[in-house]
DNA sequence: AAACAATGTACGAATAATCGAATATATGCA
DNA sequence: TGCATATATTCGATTATTCGTACATTGTTT
């Protein structure tokens, strides 16, 4: 592949980092608010080691921070750039909605059958 | 989890459909202009089936659209939203820029030792 | 119809991502 | 020091992605 393929990798690794669906919640959170692993669990309803490592992919694309205070660890994201296009997409997800609801509802007939 | 869910898995899904630097490539060509498969395999230098799994996948997340015309299939970015987030991506990079050389210079240092 | 051109799909092997359970590493406090 | 709390890491099993090779499909041309 021609040009600068390290560039593509290096954006191609920030999407990957936020394809899945409990890092995008996270980022959610954090493009809010400031919050310790902690409270993140709480709010997502995480097991603790899960979203420990979720936030361990997060950290190691340099999307989010750390913080550590004393006893616990505060995060945040790095550039509200990424809050933004979390944001456009739910302006994307608006402008393609009946699509989009035929997709989620294929997603839940899906999870339907697998239960 | 709470709250929508389902809602968060189709953000993933298109995070995660951009999360190869293979179709992050075909999806800077397609926000510059329609292109048919053979155009993108040609400028991208890629394997035909390769390119056609790759194609799929931005398909089936309707990331791309396909417009088939005699033999061949023309492909373009379906919502511009998506080249702009793509661009966006730029202004981060620049922003971050010390610190993605340097995430840059250690990929290439981990490929040199993986040749 | 036969050959060709462009594209898509199926399959299997290799690699990577995900998860829960268990364990490790701080830090704070009695 | 000893114990509790908060977070991270390791391990193994499971599932998902990715790739190349081979084949299928569709439309074009002769």
């Amino acid at each position: 592949m021609p040009q600068s393929d390290a560039l593509r990798r290096f954006k191609a690794d920030i999407f990957q980092a936020l394809g899945h669906p409990t890092r995008i919640a996270i980022a959610e959170e954090l493009s809010r608010q400031e919050l310790s692993a902690g409270q993140l669990i709480q709010l997502l309803e995480l097991e603790q080691a899960n979203a420990s490592q979720h936030l361990a992919v997060l950290r190691s694309k340099r999307i989010v921070i750390a913080r550590k205070q004393g006893n616990q660890v505060f995060y945040s994201l790095r550039d509200r750039a990424l809050g933004e296009i979390l944001e456009s997409l739910r302006g994307y997800f608006q402008r393609h909605l009946r699509e989009a609801k035929a997709d989620l509802d294929e997603v839940r007939r899906m999870e339907a059958r697998t239960r």
